[in-house]
DNA sequence: ACTCAACGATACAGATCTGTATCGCATACC
DNA sequence: GGTATGCGATACAGATCTGTATCGTTGAGT
């Protein structure tokens, strides 16, 4: 194995073991014996077993915010449409056979510390992907997108952990036909090449309480 | 202490260092510090400390469901109001100062295989309280009380791990004003007062579909 | 080609973990 | 009151954990 690879191999390994096992479960010693590296190595790269941790969730953040923005851009055009492709994506990943419930989850739930680092990036990462749910009800002219970016954002975490117990994708396809209710209901701008009106957008109820 | 009191302290001890530290990083010679008892008091009444985590779980289980049971049935004597008072109780668990998510999920989250003892205890929690909202569910005359359920369940969930890493109760109140709106839209049979006409119930749509 | 940093292998330190063994004491029951 | 069981305290066994130290070797950059 080249050299400049082992970092990425190490941190792979360590987030196929973290979501099969857990953080705590998981050792050093079986760690370094699946990625084939000598523990001299590991700790080259990582001082401690919490920053392997921490560089291990900050590659995931990364890569599934930027599989979920492929994915929903490729399936939709339209914002509204890609609001709702986000429970597409969410139902591959909980259909997959190696799926044992939300990682950043888990890691919250081995660290329960609100000062904890790991707590703490697993905090940033939900609100990162929040923070996208907002973006795209921006984009379909939601007129409160920060309460249908938690409206989502709760249904996609309600479906994860019920996926995590049942291990079936049901509870995802039933989140996904429950935003599509509640989004129906929620005031939204006219759309742009209805041509622009005067009129100013009527001010929008408090969101979910119908 | 009287002896016969041991067992229960022992129970209530470990729930408590579980739901502050997780289960993993709850040590026996803390457990039983916390407890003041000693070591071998402890294995006297359990043999492994699996066993004591499933004997935890199990004294837990009962103890919740049967928390919110008094708490629903004193808030609301409507069936329909009484799903919704779930919430209420729910947020009331939210915002104890202790809440650190739900310690059944953090079970499943640490014990992750589906043939572990601990999953499993996890997982008929979990049944049981769907069971419950389904017998509510039922009390309120859906006409798909099973459906309802899993609505209502996949609220909690989701405002449950929100709150996780919020640590506020708005994430209920969110979720009790989507269950209000998704409920409204429920196909219900009429109430009994009505008076029986002879018509039969019209059919169900598919539920949260719109 | 030479050098130096990185790698593998392994032994080890020191701490911590679960669970057991031993002993003296107290308490409940007969 | 005697006896047997439970409890506290403590030492210990054996395993496992994270992290370090040592040393020979390999490979990448100049």
């Amino acid at each position: 194995m080249r050299r400049s690879e082992i970092r990425g191999h190490l941190l792979d390994t360590a987030l196929r073991l973290f979501n099969l096992h857990g953080y705590q479960a998981t050792g050093i010693d079986l760690l370094i014996a699946e990625a084939g590296v000598a523990k001299t190595t590991l700790y080259r790269h990582f001082e401690t077993k919490e920053e392997l941790i921490l560089a291990a969730l900050g590659r995931r953040d990364e890569e599934s915010r930027a599989k979920m923005r492929i994915f929903v851009e490729q399936r939709a055009d339209d914002p509204y449409e890609r609001l709702l492709a986000t429970f597409d994506f969410l139902e591959a990943s909980v259909r997959d056979k190696q799926f044992r419930g939300c990682i950043f989850m888990s890691a919250a739930g081995e660290h329960k510390e609100a000062v904890d680092p790991v707590f703490r990036a697993a905090l940033m990462h939900k609100r990162l992907v929040l923070a996208y749910f907002e973006e795209l009800a921006h984009a379909a002219r939601f007129a409160e997108p920060k309460c249908v970016a938690e409206t989502i954002n709760l249904l996609h975490e309600g479906a994860t952990a019920v996926a995590q117990m049942t291990r079936t994708g049901e509870p995802v396809r039933q989140s996904k036909r429950m935003a599509e209710n509640l989004l129906a209901q929620e005031v939204r701008a006219p759309s742009e090449p209805q041509g622009r009106s005067a009129g100013t957008v009527p001010h929008a109820k408090t969101s979910n309480a119908g």
